[in-house]
DNA sequence: CCGGATCCATTTGGATACTG
DNA sequence: CAGTATCCAAATGGATCCGG
């Protein structure tokens, strides 16, 4: 059989900063992990706690991401046992704004019969 | 073979208002057509014009998502050739602040070296 | 010109088990 | 407690063809 290449998915960067911007967001529970640290700093399985339904696995994957961002801080403590605690940095607050502004219009848009 | 079940992706629907503002983004593409549409109302082929490799299958799937969520309005048009054009709804322009909200986050986040 | 249908490659993330 | 590793299911979206 001739080795069909099928070059799929061949194509183009955005470099455009909205996508930037959505990527912030863009990971399943990345909104609910920053709600819950706008709260109050959290150690990991408090974060596994507030969010039930989000695997270890998962919350691991977002906490590394928003870190290596700048949006939040990790921060080991010397307890026994050990813990480990996150925070929003500054920036990371100055998202919040951002989600409130989401979540009205998502109400907003809720609360419409849909017009059609 | 004893037909392994896989209960995989059994749970929970989170049902918070935090989801729906960012499903509301979350498609490829969403807020670059979000944006377009912004700044003037436009038709089919011109939205594929503004962005480069975006292909018809996902514009159309992106607008018909935009539609019945209220966002985008679709008036078709009985030119010659026929056309249809799109622009946001009132609760679409909404989404702007949020959106230029994200996208500063956004650029500040890249201008940062990345403390560590 | 608009956009649906099909086919497929890539990505995402859930379940589970295991380590320091 | 705080993760990492493996395995796999499902969702996403690109390419291409086709019909209204």
């Amino acid at each position: 059989m001739a080795l069909r290449v099928r070059k799929n998915k061949a194509v183009i960067p955005p470099a455009c900063p909205i996508d930037e911007g959505v990527k912030l967001l863009g990971g399943a529970w990345t909104p609910h992990v920053i709600w819950f640290l706008s709260q109050q700093p959290r150690r990991f399985s408090e974060l596994r706690k507030d969010i039930p339904g989000l695997s270890a696995r998962v919350l691991s994957a977002r906490l590394r991401q928003l870190q290596d961002r700048g949006v939040i801080t990790r921060t080991p403590l010397s307890t026994s046992p050990p813990s480990v605690e996150y925070a929003l940095t500054e920036l990371g607050r100055e998202l919040l704004p951002a989600i409130t502004a989401l979540v009205s219009v998502a109400l907003k848009l809720n609360a419409k019969p849909r017009p059609r």
